[in-house]
DNA sequence: ATTCTGTTTCTGTTGTTACAGAACGATCTG
DNA sequence: CAGATCGTTCTGTAACAACAGAAACAGAAT
């Protein structure tokens, strides 16, 4: 992994580019693209010496990785420094992140929509009309809450099927 | 609109600093919320006066929002001003936004990962690792975007009865 | 103990984004 | 045709995030 072939930079320097647009640091994903490529723990030097950015960086970087638990750090016999692999499983990859994001973007906002309709005085003005669209915001996102809550528990193999199962419905309707 | 009560700066303010974590301009979010919450629609000056931000603020905040669909003009007989209204929908709304999200954060990755599986020369070190890891990430791209397709071809409250037969499945599962 | 190797934390620089205020342009009113 | 009213675009500034390099730190090996 020390060169990188062709179709590996495309990988790694599309991904970085992809990151800033999800909210993800151009370098966090970069080092995530490399370590998913790689079929072998990479240290933090090479990381580092394949990638042009600095060792700090890297060192930063992996924390943020590690936090998400997509990356570890693994020891190779014979050597002291830590190598770095990254999850291989997609889906179960994304299940991890997807859970972190709600927990951060989508429960906080499920919190305060329920904290305002109970602080909501039916006495204020216009009051009717606030409770009607802060109901219907709630609604959205209690059901997006459930979803997740389901397809959490749900193994791999069964989100596929119920992806055909919907897709079989589309085409009854149709 | 012109004086808040408390819940509505409470939304408001909650709204903009989620925005913020969405990869949403807190302005943007902030007058979205407004808007949201407005049982009519509201001139650019009052919108500003209310949020105590610059016009010109206003203005490419709104433009923004137009560009998403979710907010848009009308006029008001007598006034030469624009008045603003967000779209009341909340599911729609979110369509619209994922709709949009996905054509610029999901599609350019299924094309790269398709152009770097058409490009991987067999014969270079190690391309049958690398295949198969760019395959895994496509497939699960693939996938959400099946999904994608098939959500936006349903009504809104087909999503809702797609939810609940999820979780009949979950609980037959357990 | 001290040197060596690897990692983390600190510091200053650079690049980017958000924003206010000013200038400009367009449209309506009398 | 002024003058007033809205809206947009431009410009400079401030806040923030990303990052390199230096310094500090931790733990082996000698």
């Amino acid at each position: 992994m020390a060169e990188l072939t062709g179709v590996q930079k495309q990988y790694i320097l599309h991904w970085g580019e992809m990151g800033t647009r999800w909210g993800i640091n151009r370098t966090v994903a970069q080092i995530h693209a490399l370590l998913y490529l790689s079929p072998e723990a990479v240290p933090a030097e090479e990381i580092a010496e394949t990638l042009s950015v600095a060792r700090s960086n890297v060192s930063t970087s992996i924390r943020e990785l590690e936090t998400w638990g997509i990356v570890r750090a693994v020891h190779v016999l014979g050597d002291r420094r830590e190598h770095y692999e990254s999850m291989k499983d997609v889906w179960e990859m994304f299940r991890l992140v997807i859970e972190q994001r709600k927990r951060r973007e989508i429960d906080p906002t499920r919190e305060m929509l329920r904290r305002c309709l109970a602080d909501l005085d039916p006495k204020e003005l216009g009051a009717d009309y606030t409770r009607e669209r802060l109901e219907a915001m709630a609604g959205f996102f209690e059901a997006v809450t459930e979803l997740h809550d389901q397809m959490k528990q749900l193994p791999t193999g069964a989100v596929r099927k119920l992806l055909r199962m919907g897709m079989k419905m589309r085409k009854k309707a149709s």
